[in-house]
DNA sequence: TTGTACGCGTTATCAA
DNA sequence: TTGATAACGCGTACAA
């Protein structure tokens, strides 16, 4: 009934009201006055429930991420945002860890007109079959993935991220030529495609080099300081001790280090360490810790641009982006011992 | 459309699909059935925009921080999230960082239905003016205010947060009783009123202890592990070096730590650092962060639970709910020196 | 227990 | 340049 009592108010129709307020060229200056004094006296704001409704979009983002309050996903986040601000949308967070995993849930969003798209930042389980009667006879919804790989099921979509593989295997490559031999790997939990992508380009780096990986050496930290603090004392307490950790990201590098110094172990004089993704506090570790860093503000605004394509139906390519990663070298990685 | 078709299928009115959908149990088992079954065939899901529209309610709400991937707001965040859920709510998040910090364009979200209510986890200006036409006839719309003290134009708004002057006063006390008098303190940013209030708490604690403050030992922070390396700097090279730091929160510690060891001095023994909010990673820090903890998840789930009882109506209480702060001693702080 | 029919607030189409 | 009016898809009061 708003927007009919400003027009009364106004003394014009209700077209005109909605006219001012979407199309202002197309009214006359002095109707636009009137319109305007209406407004003001009545503190109108469109409903924006109703103009939703009406118009078929949400202009709402789905981010599907892991967990918030990792600092990595900080940048990542920024990057979305401004490409956001600057089309128009606004950005719903689900994070995986206190919601389901299902792929279905999400795409579920977009099918019952929650959101306009979803940005995937997180492994998900992919839809339960291919042949499932509600994939199988809906579109596709506009979905983008970022910094994780994805499976098959998914390299239909969309994708940004880093050569995880071949990053991974960066990192391998360099301890390698620190001289270290014995190499362990601090993985991320199983179903995280990205972190087992960093495992593939360590072993596959291991494997160039001639050098064997006991499987003791790979342990799961769980994505987590405290699991990659457990991860880490059980390295520590193999019988035969690497000599370098290679870390799957940063949040377990730095539990990693912890737990390494609590042991009295010196780095990088005693185990060198290395982590990925370069958050903010790689740098004030003491040492400093060496990591592989990803553009990931580019991500972040990359996944959103190509998003917002998907939307407009104008992403044709479904071919994944590739970005560069870095290598960044700090106090924590050194020469072999001995 | 929609309803409509799978009505048709099912040989019933859009009503009773409707109602299907809202009351099954209205709905004779056999008519379910049918309805189910044209469901299933036609993968119908229903239209959230129309459904919001007609209902009137978003089941939005929005939350306002400061800055995602800050790791405190992780368990904050986590604690909203389990009462969203459990009420149905899904969380739209805002960082004034990116965004402005005018409080009017957050209360317009709920006054054009973009949102249900509010949840206010940072410092923002309130409104304009309190006699400003907009505030002044219209409902105070849903709002709750968390972690942060409130000023005068908010404080009609309930709140849960601990007592952060009380608390840093606390924490300087602790200095205090070590033998510390030279006590430098990193502030956040000016706008910020729960850093301010921390360091009202730092002086209130001073000058009872009939310490004098230099006005050089109060430098900002800036809230940023940058803007702390900057301020501790400052601090290290004043003229009269503070034998103990008292930063407004674990990230500026954090900085301020690094910058301490950087120079070659020794912490506890030459400077020693205590925090606020014990971040996951005060606990690995060398040496491990003494800080000022809060309940981080229950002040989210409480403030999630107000907001809720806000939009339904039924929070007739704006007393401020003040939630008990704790002193984590760790190996951060020690005796003054000499 | 089910069906009919109206209205929610907006935008878009068409005619004036 | 403006006005009248039909949709959008759903929920519900009321009637059957």
């Amino acid at each position: 009934m708003s927007i009919k009592k400003v027009a009364q108010l106004a003394g014009v129709s209700t077209a005109t009201v909605s006219r001012y307020l979407n199309n202002p060229e197309q009214v006359k200056e002095h109707t636009r006055r009137k319109v305007q004094a209406a407004i003001d006296e009545t503190g109108y704001a469109p409903n924006t429930l109703a103009r939703n409704f009406r118009r078929g979009r949400t202009s709402l983002i789905v981010v599907v991420l892991p967990t918030v309050g990792d600092p990595f996903l900080d940048n990542v986040m920024r990057g979305i945002w401004r490409v956001a601000d600057e089309l128009g949308y606004s950005i719903l967070i689900r994070d995986t860890q206190s919601n389901s995993h299902e792929f279905d849930e999400y795409t579920d969003m977009v099918f019952s007109k929650q959101a306009d798209g979803i940005l995937l930042l997180a492994s998900i389980s992919p839809f339960e079959e291919p042949t499932d009667r509600k994939s199988s006879n809906k579109v596709h919804p506009p979905i983008v993935l970022g910094l994780e790989s994805v499976t098959a099921e998914l390299n239909q979509f969309p994708s940004v991220r880093v050569d995880n593989v071949a990053a991974a295997a960066d990192g391998t490559d360099y301890l390698i030529q620190l001289g270290h031999h014995r190499i362990g790997f601090i993985a991320g939990k199983r179903n995280s495609l990205l972190t087992h992508d960093r495992e593939k380009g360590f072993r596959k780096a291991m494997r160039k080099a001639k050098l064997s990986v006991d499987s003791g050496w790979v342990v799961e930290g769980e994505q987590t300081l405290e699991g990659a603090r457990r991860a880490a004392r059980r390295l520590l307490t193999h019988k035969q001790r690497p000599t370098a950790i290679f870390c799957a990201n940063d949040e377990m590098a730095l539990g990693a280090i912890h737990e390494i110094k609590n042991a009295g172990l010196k780095i990088p004089q005693d185990i060198s360490v290395i982590g990925f993704d370069d958050i903010r506090y790689a740098e004030i570790m003491d040492p400093p810790l060496t990591t592989i860093a990803q553009p990931a503000e580019e991500i972040g605004e990359r996944t959103m641009r190509r998003l917002c394509q998907a939307i407009d139906g104008t992403d044709t390519d479904a071919e994944p982006e590739i970005v560069p990663h870095k290598l960044i070298v700090r106090k924590s990685t050194g020469t072999a011992p001995r």
